[in-house]
DNA sequence: GCAATACTCAACCGCATGGTTGAACAAGAG
DNA sequence: CTCTTGTTCAACCATGCGGTTGAGTATTGC
């Protein structure tokens, strides 16, 4: 279950539309034509970029008037944080590693 | 450019074999064959996920004999991780205003 | 040399993706 | 009521994905 979550999530995450898209809500509420606007891309491409993001829980929607406002809804994000910070041991190690090479690298010279 | 490697790096991590993948990797270095063996697939189907790893820049190969051994490459894994970060004020303020909305709910009672 | 092992490569399949266009619909503006 | 705006839906297209099979290439073991 947990895993099907980070599919869907990380497979949003992997297109720079929806990347900006996010980028875009960060910044507060916006409607999809709003949302359209940067990307030179059709409004019917939009939508279907949203209801990705929708599907992966990474935005929600409320109707105003004729209007769709989307916001963010960061959860998704976190847990996907989450995931990677398992690795994050991983690559500190290494940036230790390579610090101590300067140190060495330093008192030779 | 960077976004393109935010690209690359989160379709890769999109698929749960992949994720297996690495998860295995982080025990030690693998053959490909070895990295196949956990999920029910073939040795070419194996040998595209880790071309897809490999072109993401996630695993590093040397040939020793006549196998592959595949390491773990966490510099990808890092800056997607510095791009979730990005949000990282953005959840755990939603979490602050959830908890202010507990000890309130508390404090009634 | 010969067989087995550890792969890669090319071709194919079914399905999803990202994109388009054009028609439809819902709601506010005149 | 009509026109415009904001959006969805359905159909289509080209491309790519995850998977397969079958053939081909190194390398090791006998």
């Amino acid at each position: 279950m947990v895993e099907q979550e980070l599919d869907t999530t990380f497979h949003a995450l992997a297109d720079p539309t929806r990347r900006g898209m996010l980028a875009s809500l960060a910044l507060g509420e916006k409607s999809i034509g709003e949302l359209a606007q940067p990307f030179a891309i059709s409004f019917a491409g939009a939508s279907k970029h949203v209801k990705v993001l929708e599907g992966a829980g990474l935005i929600a929607r409320r109707k105003v008037g004729r209007m769709q406002l989307c916001r963010l809804r960061p959860e998704p994000l976190a847990r996907a944080d989450l995931w990677l910070r398992q690795w994050e041991t991983f690559w500190t190690v290494r940036l230790d590693r390579l610090e101590a090479l300067i140190e060495a690298e330093k008192s030779r010279s």
